[in-house]
DNA sequence: AGCAGGCTGTGTCGTTTGACACAGGGCTTC
DNA sequence: GAAGCCCTGTGTCAAACGACACAGCCTGCT
């Protein structure tokens, strides 16, 4: 693939967005293309890391497992996000999540050192990086917070709405979330057993809020979500 | 008190270690000092978030409310630790927690608008910066997974590990956490209720694990901790 | 000295939640 | 088209946990 596409890639994508474009050119050296398939992992946890990527076509799910196999979801990502800065940027290299590939995905991979060595150029692009940063630890602080105080159904209604807010896409009823998430992935979302989430989701259903169909969920009624969560 | 003496304090902090002196020195202008009684808030969730804190004296809780008064702490801060980066770094300026001296704590503030400018200057600082918040996101995950896969014992374990690594003192026994703890902080940092807390740390005591005195714990068998986290 | 308030320790009880078991359905693969 | 796999749905049970209640302690304040 064409050097040049690569960069149109990170020009799109909302870690380099108001970037111009000729600045992003100095990137294109440390620029690849990397393509996974479905079901193979793009790091785990523990390993080296020394690339970010970005994503340019497919879904990536961020993930931690525990002893007994139980698994953590972090986020779920789609084409323009990016993922694997943290290992970049804290200093020791080894990751501390696993990222696998949902489907057929295609990556923009970034090596570290000239990615660092253009953050010291671009203080535009290092003031982005450090929001990006920042809006992350609130999200955490916020998911922590949504665990210590608020019980299945009340994470499960906050997440549907965060999803709503990512992955949502307007329809005639409301917004539709535009994921296929099985029931197992949205419980190790809410650190949750499959079967409660399943139960809240059917209160959901049964009270009006929400819709399913082939897998596909729409948020009918967000204002009763928030009150439930 | 006197400018200089204010830059001093940042040159000892964690979040400016290893800045030149002379270029901190640009900081002077945006350095104010304040104190804060026991008990005072130094910010509240929703504030808008106009400086970020340097801890000289005292002692700083970093927490949130949930709806029915339950608190959950973030994070016990001491001298050299700064907080208040996120909410100026996040772009949108509200809090998104509660700062409150625990004792009487004295701190340098340091102005949103200068700093943000002084960023852009110095990238070295950037980097510094940005390595702290990837290392906060890094210990967030870390908290979300202990929560989603430990049970309450586990997360005592770990926390008392934790606060051993940032709190701790070496004595002839063990490594003693220089902290005074009630148990129902440490209940709002592990996201448990006090009496459990307090019957977790009673089977650390019987096994031999910590031991007590006076409201200060002291870890005797670290690996024992690590083995049951 | 006396009192109030916050802390620790402990028993009990009810609820939430996770675990297991199993049935039925749809989708892919050979 | 059959087999296998992963998904959803549902009932039951046991364990973990939070909530409450209360006793004794220490500390600081008046």
């Amino acid at each position: 693939m064409a050097v040049m596409d690569l960069v149109a890639v990170l020009a799109e994508s909302s870690l380099f967005s108001g970037m111009a474009r000729h600045d992003l050119d100095a990137l294109a050296p440390a620029a690849t293309s990397r393509t996974f398939r479905k079901g193979s992992y793009i790091f785990r946890e523990g390993d080296v890391g020394n690339a970010l990527y970005v994503i340019r076509r497919g879904q990536v799910k961020i993930s931690r497992m525990g002893r007994g196999g139980e698994e953590a979801v972090y986020a779920i990502l789609v084409a323009g996000d990016s993922f694997g800065e943290i290992a970049l940027l804290s200093g020791d290299a080894a990751r501390t999540a696993d990222a696998q590939a949902m489907e057929l995905t295609e990556c923009v991979s970034l090596a570290k050192d000239p990615l660092l060595a253009f953050l010291d150029q671009y203080p535009a692009l290092s003031r982005h990086l450090m929001r990006a940063l920042a809006r992350y630890v609130q999200q955490l602080d916020e998911s922590l917070a949504e665990i210590a105080f608020l019980d299945i159904s009340g994470r499960v209604a906050r997440k549907l709405l965060d999803l709503g807010r990512s992955h949502g896409r307007k329809t005639p009823d409301g917004i539709r979330i535009d994921l296929r998430l099985s029931q197992r992935t949205l419980a190790s979302m809410v650190s949750a057993s499959r079967e409660n989430v399943n139960r809240a989701l059917q209160r959901f259903v049964a009270h009006g809020d929400i819709k399913r169909d082939g897998g596909l969920i729409t948020i009918l009624r967000p204002d009763e979500l928030r009150k439930r969560a």
